[in-house]
DNA sequence: ACTGGATTTGAACGATCGTTCAAGCTAAAA
DNA sequence: TTTTAGCTTGAACGATCGTTCAAATCCAGT
């Protein structure tokens, strides 16, 4: 081997994610692409093989990125059921001002996707339902720190979590009152969320 | 006037939703929706106006149906609460099987389109709007059926109700298990959703 | 300094995109 | 039956799509 590549394929990656995130990856053109992460062509074909290639690195990119968000969350506070406020706090309301999109870039994709790109699906409902075993991994932990009582299925609160968190921030784009969505999170956490006197 | 248009409004919108509901907004091209609506691109835009038109027709009539939904899972029984809860099965579970998409369109829109899109974005969260105050519409009905408490805010549960709604369509898209997602909805109505010890 | 193999470049490809419009056709009015 | 207004048709437009590839460029090894 005589030569390897100029540019650096983290950086690449990571400004790939960035449109990929905002746009959707229909509505990201390849052209788009060549200029954010600025290669040509041939060099994003024969590094990434496709739009479809490069979209699945980005994928897998934003889903460590998720993951190590929740990893940060649970390491700066002894309380686990903290750490998963905090996570849902930095993700829903903090995404709202920094990142290009507050919508959840694997849920967009699941949104967007049909069987037409049937690879790039399997590979988003993959990360997703990795990230719903990281959210039972924290409840567990709650389990063994007496937070949660013995008797909880954390699997299914963990589908729970997942599927809130969901729908809140899917709620967070319709929504302009940031305090609004702030406090549905509040309320998440202190078992507000729908209180009824019978079925 | 000499002449009134061949083509039944009414069945070609209906058509047109069908393809965009499934495919969004940019993997429908004018092509496919020439076939499925049967009308040639001359008459399309003298119609519509444009793709965009269109779209937002298809929009208007989804929420539309969505809105007749709920209207007839009220008629069908006294109770108000339990009327929200065949709602949420009719529209979460059922549409697994016949729907374009088991998710909800407003919802698949405003996840797809950015500000490229303005008009059409700005429209779909109008109707999502709407419909949250359909589903408060109800709760309000439950207080007056003293199926809920006095002093329970039902725009606040209302905002919950569809943020939940948000979140179990979009879940119910990653899981093969039907069996899950229909229990996910047993649990909302049974207020079992999340029950920690402490905050 | 030279060589050789890998990377990078950018023009170009055929396909398809959303849209237009002149010509044809249709059916109500005269 | 003839006229005529307006809907319908389908070819065609320029733009852009994802992708390819021959040529230019680059740098490690000699």
């Amino acid at each position: 081997m005589t030569k390897t590549a100029r540019f650096d394929r983290q950086t690449v990656v990571e400004k790939a994610t960035h449109l990929y995130w905002e746009k959707g990856f229909h509505a990201t053109s390849m052209r788009n692409l060549q200029d954010v992460i600025d290669m040509r062509p041939g060099s994003i074909y024969a590094s990434f093989g496709s739009k479809e290639g490069l979209f699945k690195e980005a994928l897998q990119f934003y889903a460590d990125m998720s993951l190590n968000q929740l990893v940060d969350c649970t390491a700066k506070t002894q309380s686990p059921i903290r750490a998963l406020k905090t996570f849902f706090n930095s993700v829903v309301i903090d995404s709202r001002r920094n990142a290009p999109s507050n919508m959840c870039m694997l849920v967009k994709t699941i949104s967007e996707l049909t069987d037409d790109n049937r690879e790039l699906l399997f590979e988003a409902k993959r990360l997703l339902s990795a990230i719903e075993q990281s959210l039972q991994g924290v409840l567990d932990k709650a389990k063994e720190c007496g937070e949660l009582a013995e008797h909880e299925d954390t699997a299914r609160l963990a589908r729970y979590l997942q599927m809130q968190l969901m729908g809140l921030r899917t709620y967070s784009r319709t929504s302009d009152d940031e305090l609004t969505v702030s406090s549905m999170i509040d309320d998440i956490f202190n078992n507000k969320t729908f209180l009824l006197k019978n079925h």
